[in-house]
DNA sequence: CATATTCTTGACTACAAAATCAGGAAAGCT
DNA sequence: AGCTTTCCTGATTTTGTAGTCAAGAATATG
């Protein structure tokens, strides 16, 4: 996962280190990571960080950016039927979020760990990167509310929990271990989780009627 | 919330310093909340807390085991039947956890940052706390799947996921600030939240089959 | 290939936070 | 009250980390 352009060596440095540090990032949080760790495992000194990124700050908002390019696109590749039911790009959307959270389990990571602090992070997060997918996707909810295929939960719940425990799972791999001793990154694991989202959605949180007038 | 006894005046300032630490701890998590904060607030001086625990770890764990003891208490007042079929037991246990998660939500909180990190703190909390209740509830959920009244998906991520998805909504209110503009704190976002749960679970992975013969 | 530009670094400063300690105040006990 | 133990604190040390800077190496360019 390199940034996009890299024809002068500044930028595929700059691009290793926003490599290594959204891993950190992810997996210790802002705080815990630091600039000399990600130095030396990006193998280059902790100045060097200073010269390419302003500050701890910038490079974690870059290291963002780059996530954010790839994720979209992957989405891009999977065109949304703009005239199917509601429901049903629900239903598409929810997969391909549980798809991509897996394939870039640092999104989820950071979105919790910083969905939960709120702060300066948590809003530019909201107006880069997540802001307009959860509006749409809250949109999407409540056209499925009204159009009768989805029972008449808060819009904004739905999206929120349904991310959550989609990326739930992903994130509290160490909570499986330590707690259990298994793990559930295995294929048969992924495809067990993305069938209980699915299934939580749409035996769920269908309206039963639905089964009957569309089998 | 204050500790269990408190008859000596070095009990009634520890037990101050440990509720005062567990919303930080709780809210900031363990790098950010610092010991001298916690000091200011609870009115006393940085080295008072160095008196009372040898250090912020076991600070923290302190003030986590005040916590369980709290929580163990509200949940001893609910008597689960035992000979109840298991998916009615899970059905309970996950309103019993949807309603303390929002009655206490340094758990989910603190639950969700270990969790994902992994490490000494999760280790421990696995050991004193989380550990047990999780394995009963998993052992719960493979009895429902013999039973033939749950899909059969991993028992251990049903736990995971389900819990992801409880404390998810409650963990991510910042977010939905930052996104929505919204909180689910008031009492019909909260009927909504353990009512989407429940929905998740008992018209979601309950086998449609249940409908038919048990009425 | 000479020169300008970009890049990298070791050494350093600044700072915030945890942890220590000796002295003294407050509480509890007879 | 007098004495002992528990409790609390200001001052200080220690540590870990972000950020700066001047000097020089590597790279690109005409």
């Amino acid at each position: 996962m390199a940034t996009v352009l890299q024809s002068t060596k500044g930028e595929r440095v700059a691009g290793r280190i926003r490599t290594v540090a959204l891993e950190q990032f992810s997996r210790l949080g802002f705080e815990r990571a630091t600039m000399g760790e990600i130095a030396r495992e990006a193998g280059v000194s902790q100045a060097t960080l200073h010269y390419h990124f302003q500050d701890k700050a910038q490079l974690w908002r870059s290291a963002m950016l780059d996530l954010g390019a790839h994720i979209a696109e992957e989405e891009r590749a999977i065109s949304a039927a703009r005239d199917a039911p509601a429901v049903d790009q629900l239903r598409m959307a929810m997969r391909l979020f549980v798809e991509i959270s897996w394939r870039h389990p640092a999104l989820g990571r950071i979105v919790a760990l910083e969905g939960m602090a709120g702060g300066e992070r948590l809003a530019w997060l909201v107006e880069n990167l997540l802001g307009e997918r959860n509006r749409r996707l809250a949109r999407l909810a409540a056209r499925a509310i009204a159009e009768g295929d989805l029972k008449p939960f808060p819009p904004e719940q739905i999206v929120v929990t349904l991310q959550a425990a989609a990326a739930g799972l992903i994130n509290l791999q160490p909570l499986m271990r330590a707690n259990f001793g298994v793990l559930a990154y295995s294929a048969a694991g992924r495809a067990a989780h993305l069938d209980m989202i699915l299934a939580a959605v749409f035996d769920g949180f269908v309206n039963r009627k639905n089964e009957e007038t569309r089998p």
